[in-house]
DNA sequence: AACTTAAGTGAATAATTATTCACTTAAGAA
DNA sequence: TTCTTAAGTGAATAATTATTCACTTAAGTT
């Protein structure tokens, strides 16, 4: 038995599954009442557990929502380019993308939510917003694969991207401020206004 | 003389261009450092008044924040019908009121972000939210005139609505974030993606 | 000029909320 | 079973921030 084990040994491990409640509890609460609105004994008694065992987790409110920060980041750029390959034509390529960017709107909206309202705050720092920034590279390289094979306009770069991404993301928010159900239809229609804008 | 000018006699009046530079200090504060970032005591002191002056001003954080959303909401509105003509030919009035829309999201940007972050937060009311959402009706019947006259696509309203406006907000939004110069020549590339989507 | 009244002030107070801590509980080692 | 250690607790404390208030200033009336 070495130190390595001497020092991790009689430990009541940490419950892994908290930190999972505590991020979900977080972003229904940012959802509901913004970033403004939320305290951290609300985010405990929502994750179920005692103030103090917040700070077991995260050390402080700052730490907790930069984590949750990364972690929803990861969750975007996990989806954003799932099943793309690179080997299929164009258009193919670039609507699994834009379906996935959709997805990932509607089916982790708070993710969506939180991003957008904590982006502004005093919360995150100035490393987590630069990485975020970052994110975006892959989605010009393939507007600008578009472009190069002259399928898609050969306008600004930075404007065929917000283009692509600008109707999703206004779509989906108005979608849950007013309770209209997004259905494959309306998904279907965004898509091609979006690509007839788009395409050359 | 009467009561009421008895009642209002006397009186050293209220600046009322204190209440412009409140709104323009709380407007700054929140693009820069987010709803969750504003105490009373900054705004007073980026305003250059005391704090207990903002309280002659606004009963509460409450008040004050929905007064400043109630009169951003004010301002976008005036801009959007700008100089639209409903005599003009589709296109024509279609984009008048699509440069209205971003020319208020450029040149009011810290009033965008404000709507945008305290639409969630606790101090805006239902009712504030409720016509907030009215606000929209005339565009709807901007596009529903474009699918009548059969001059842009026959899908849902919703779809044209969020589509038209989405690219704007996704651009100025990035534009803003990233430093990126908005030029005229953008503007109307954005123009014509949009408008190529929308097309019948 | 003297008077009245409300604006304006900023330190004091009241609320709210982040963080700590003395204590309890439970997992695993011995 | 006993022991050790870290997780877990929630009331207590520390910070922060909204709001008030006793006071000062200045506009307009007489």
């Amino acid at each position: 038995m070495n130190n390595y084990s001497l020092k991790f040994a009689k430990v009541k491990p940490k419950d892994e599954k908290k930190t999972e409640h505590i991020f979900k509890a977080t972003l229904q609460l940012v959802k509901d009442k913004g970033v403004a609105g939320i305290t951290m004994g609300e985010i405990a008694s929502a994750a179920k557990i005692a103030t103090g065992t917040l700070y077991i987790y995260f050390k402080s409110k700052d730490e907790l929502i930069n984590a949750l920060f990364t972690e929803c980041r990861k969750a975007s750029a996990e989806i954003y380019f799932k099943d793309y390959d690179a080997s299929l034509p164009f258009k193919t390529g670039f609507k699994v993308i834009w379906l996935n960017l959709m997805k990932f709107r509607t089916e982790h909206f708070e993710k969506a939510v939180f991003m957008d309202q904590c982006y502004h705050s005093p919360f995150i720092t100035e490393t987590t917003k630069h990485i975020t920034k970052e994110m975006m590279h892959p989605l010009y390289k393939l507007v600008e694969r578009g472009k190069a094979e002259k399928i898609i306009k050969d306008a600004d770069s930075f404007i065929l991207l917000t283009f692509m991404v600008g109707g999703i993301n206004e779509f989906v928010k108005h979608s849950k401020y007013s309770g209209k159900k997004i259905t494959k239809e309306l998904i279907e229609q965004m898509f091609n206004l979006c690509w007839d804008g788009l395409k050359a």
